[in-house]
DNA sequence: CGCTTTTGACCCGCGC
DNA sequence: GCGCGGGTCAAAAGCG
């Protein structure tokens, strides 16, 4: 995918838990840029390339990766953050509870590294893009760079591969809003994706409302505050435009592998914030509401120093599996990497319990290994 | 010829 | 201390 930046790779890498090597490539553009980024396709859907961004581009941007005309990417923005404006709006990146995400069509110039959120979806299924030659590669994409103001990252201070808890990675989790919560919808229901808080405030996803044949046909699906409420900033209205269904259903055509990518995209986070001061913990249910509701927790310490500890939460609700079996009332689904022990149980996770959790969306729990 | 890609070696942190 | 795994280095090969 073609983000607008020159990288030259300088690694490649056989991942475990993954057959698909990482590939590692560096920012050319300027002398001495510290901006790296890694791709690797989606080992439960090998069509879904995930790609993360990490670090400061020290230099101007060249022009075709600071130019941002993404109507789609706008829509989607509003989709995920809740704004209430209208597709008329600039392009500004989401922002809820500091967790920057949209989906967006990668025809639609979305190669802008200077005004894009750090965390996209890319659904590049239009051939006619210049950016995307051949086989369409829907794309997940975790964009740790901290070139605007939008970017919850600012690693200028860190250096480029720290492996300490000051990392960036953990700053990104301390930012977490500590109730904030990214909602999986189950494979076999209604996807509902987009985020929502602890308490059920916020709840912007996608809805599937039904399917005439293949066709699914989705919906927003918002709080249950009046579309004109402006109380909050989190604005609570949701506009379910032509433009908004059309970003938000590319987005979900890869569901279930979706939740997959997206849960192997969080990993590579997760992951490098598993250490002592900051690691997935737990795993509980959470029932908020009517439905069940399971929440992986995540505590982040971050910067023990500086940082104040801060817990956020990956949760997806109703069934876990295609086969019917519901996790409601089988507690804990999701092991914590800290009690595992590799991959000799059944039960445990050589992966950070979000890749568990995208097995257990897609995949029989008795796959899971 | 200059730049990029490939690929095995190397480094380092972490867990046992 | 040792092995493992992720990330990086750097020489060789590939390519336009």
């Amino acid at each position: 995918m073609n983000d607008g930046c020159q990288w030259r790779k300088y690694g490649q890498k056989i991942a475990k838990g993954n057959p698909c090597p990482r590939a590692y490539y560096r920012c050319t553009v300027g002398p001495s840029c510290p901006v790296r980024k890694q791709v690797q396709r989606c080992a439960d859907d090998m069509s879904i390339l995930i790609t993360t961004y990490e670090g400061n581009h020290n230099h101007p941007l060249p022009m075709s990766a600071t130019t941002m005309a993404s109507t789609t990417s706008a829509a989607a923005s509003m989709l995920l953050s809740g704004s209430s404006s209208s597709s008329s709006t600039a392009a500004v990146p989401g922002n809820l509870h500091g967790l920057n995400m949209y989906v967006s069509d990668n025809n639609n110039n979305m190669n802008s590294i200077s005004s894009r959120p750090p965390f996209y979806f890319s659904n590049n299924n239009n051939n006619n893009s210049p950016y995307s030659p051949s086989p369409s590669y829907p794309t997940i994409t975790l964009d740790l760079t901290s070139t605007n103001n939008n970017n919850i990252l600012n690693t200028s201070s860190s250096p480029p591969h720290s492996s300490s808890s000051h990392s960036n990675y953990a700053r990104f989790s301390s930012r977490f809003a500590p109730a904030s919560s990214l909602n999986f919808g189950a494979a076999s229901e209604p996807a509902t994706w987009g985020l929502h808080n602890g308490a059920g405030i916020l709840n912007y996803g996608i809805g599937n409302v039904g399917r005439s044949g293949n066709a699914a046909h989705y919906r927003m699906s918002g709080p249950a505050a009046g579309p004109s409420s402006s109380s909050s900033h989190h604005n609570q209205s949701m506009l379910a435009d032509s433009t908004m269904v059309a970003a938000a259903t590319k987005a979900i055509t890869a569901d279930p592998s979706f939740q997959s990518a997206l849960a192997a995209a969080l990993t590579s986070i997760i992951g490098k914030n598993n250490n002592s001061s900051g690691k997935v913990v737990t795993s509980s249910s959470r029932g908020g509401g009517d439905q069940p509701s399971y929440l992986m927790n995540v505590k982040a310490s971050g910067d023990a120093n500086t940082a104040p500890s801060s817990t956020t939460s990956l949760s997806r609700t109703g069934s876990l599996s295609h086969h019917g079996q519901s996790a409601a009332g089988s507690g804990l689904v999701f092991q914590a990497p800290s009690s595992s022990s590799s991959s000799s149980s059944p039960h445990s996770y050589s992966m950070p319990a979000f890749t568990a959790a995208a097995r257990d969306a897609s995949t029989s729990p008795s796959e899971d290994n």
